[in-house]
DNA sequence: CATGAATGAGAGTTCATTCAT
DNA sequence: AATGAATGAACTCTCATTCAT
């Protein structure tokens, strides 16, 4: 074949509802089974589409992967960032964004597994992960470094590697929130998590004790 | 043949050798490509046997991954107890405790990922990542109930979540240690993140500031 | 995966085409080879289509002997109705049914040796093979009964045990015919056979002897 | 290999013991399991040798089932003998073979049905087959012969093909008696089989009346 | 002689991908 | 665009047979 195959560039409606059906079929089942368990078979009968269909629209299912972990990275990109409505106050700004740094992690915690399981076979999906990690370690390494010039937080942490380790802790407890959820007592849920997660942080990093809540809830 | 198959309760010395073989290939095997990528044949191919002897010692792929796990698992277990040359210092016994975890669990990094996407196919390794985690949690929950109870650290602090927070902080890390390593600056090294990691978690706890070195590294 | 795997309910005449000619092939195979000897790959090679193929119109071979046995069957149920035309005269009727019990048993000899071999594995095929000579042995039952009443038979006969007997006979002797038939001068054939068979099955049940011809070919 | 291999031809007493072990288990095996499904491993287990042994006796499973069979065609042989006490009656002595026959067929019909099945395989299977059953049948031609010669039977048949029929309905009957035994009712069970058998076959030979028992069981 | 570890051809089955309709 | 039949490489697992000990 010398032909280049060309993708139609002006897709019609219908093909472009097609595609978002597998895209999305392929997303829940990867979420579900895992990336080598996923047959093309399985995401076509979720998005009741035939075999064939399906390469029309991806080239495989490394590709259809690719896209739907691009997807899943941007909304985390989206939802991660803690916006003009961010509270003055240092650790209602650090609460604030462990909060959405949990429910960003914890919606998507499937999907990351697949990503690192993916990064060993493709170091594209490698790359992928490190730039998600990225903008959040650089979010918290940021927000340090302020604290830190303000005087508010020791100045003797380096503040990628504390961001590193502290962000890790949020996304590490994501993951394992849900299987361990009952055995910490489930319905406390978020709010104790992130209360925890809040105070272990900004007193790790020796935020200034006077705007620490003693004991916010007793625990 | 419905016949209970009974391996050979007495092997020699030479079957004993192929056995171990075969399960150090399926270590490293496992390790490098990860739990599905992995064929029989590689497995074989690396212990210099034919894919028949394979069966001769294991049932299938997943018996070999579970004897890796358990034998890893095991291994992980003893790393981690700190043993009678405990400190007494609570920093110092925080600081031991955070390093032989972030060895042991930086050693099987690869092997724990693997765990995690054997355990969405088979719940037997599931609760063998339970049990592991576990036995950290426990370990750290511990420790810190005791620190309260003299006085020495937050009372208002859950001891089993802040355990897994804190323990999920540095198993998160050793993770991605390797990975990220370069750009840490790779070569400090082990020190600096177990510097990192203990003034990080003393300070969480609310561990009595007196004990805490101030600017060890000044970082 | 666990899905339920449902086939096409609605196959394209392509398709039915191609799951007729395995069906087909694997008949001839069965015949030729004898169930455990036919490989797959036989079959495919036979019906002209990649191995690939045929697990998109049969879950395994037993499935497929499955259908191969019950088409088989039918046949041989559809193949000994005697009917309509059936003849008044009772010795005349018993000749009629051994032609054709003859011809269906030779026609199908090696399929059914090949049932009983699959028997002793999957009691299904037991049970099909139960149900096929129970066919048979009713009629016979059913027809020595009414010469008994007719007072044509020897009543003291039970009814059944001679039918599964006299029948046994004429099946036993379809299966032998061929290989033996050299031995018996093989172009004789089929009248000398099933003149042998009716004159010793009608004179077994003591019909009486006004209607037995006595000597019709001298043999 | 130039040289060739001679089995020890002076074995020892324990070497025949372990032969014998060998030959009996692989009898049951088969008789158990169908050719096909034994595995050299059964066998060697049930006789309590390990596999290596197995090729010290026999060169393959073929030559095992090739000894078998030979035993059991040999026994069936000596089975069949009627013997010097066979009756003077003609009736009697139809009986006392049908017995015989009867006994030898059912108590191997499940090795006769291996040696069809092998048959399609190796046509030295086929051949012995052929033999055992021409014993049969020429004691059959020979009796009906005599039988015929004296004046005591239809002349009219042809004995061969008579003994064929009428001994493949014996053998027949041997086959699934066991599996409709029930149907039959189970415990009447051989004195009625012998009973009808060999009033159908009297009768079906045109056996003078005279010394054929009216109603013998009333069956 | 006996053992059982080792071998490897070969069988069944799966599934990503292609392509005629 | 959509379909689904067809393909075949790849993989797991079995088992008769060999051979060093």
């Amino acid at each position: 074949m010398i032909d280049v195959i060309v993708r139609s560039p002006v897709p019609t409606s219908k093909g472009r509802r097609t595609r978002a059906a597998l895209l999305q079929a392929g997303r829940e089942a990867f979420e579900e089974h895992g990336y080598d368990a996923v047959r093309i078979d399985d995401v076509c009968r979720r998005a009741r589409v035939s075999h064939g269909t399906f390469y029309t629209y991806f080239d495989s299912k490394e590709a259809l992967f690719g896209e739907v972990a691009e997807a899943v990275v941007g909304e985390m990109f989206a939802a991660s960032v803690v916006g003009a409505a961010a509270p003055d106050d240092p650790y209602a700004r650090i609460e604030a964004a462990n909060r959405l740094y949990l429910r960003a992690w914890a919606a998507n915690s499937r999907l990351v597994r697949m990503l690192e399981q993916a990064a060993t076979a493709d170091g594209r999906f490698g790359r992928l992960l490190l730039e998600l990690r990225e903008v959040f370690v650089r979010r918290g390494a940021d927000g340090l470094r302020r604290l830190q010039e303000q005087g508010l937080a020791d100045p003797s942490l380096d503040p990628r590697l504390t961001a590193v380790m502290l962000g890790g802790m949020v996304e590490h407890f994501a993951h394992v929130w849900l299987d361990l959820g009952e055995e910490l007592g489930e319905e406390s849920g978020e709010e104790a998590a992130v209360d925890h997660l809040t105070r272990l942080w900004a007193r790790a990093i020796g935020l200034t004790p006077t705007s620490i809540p003693a004991t916010e809830e007793g625990a």
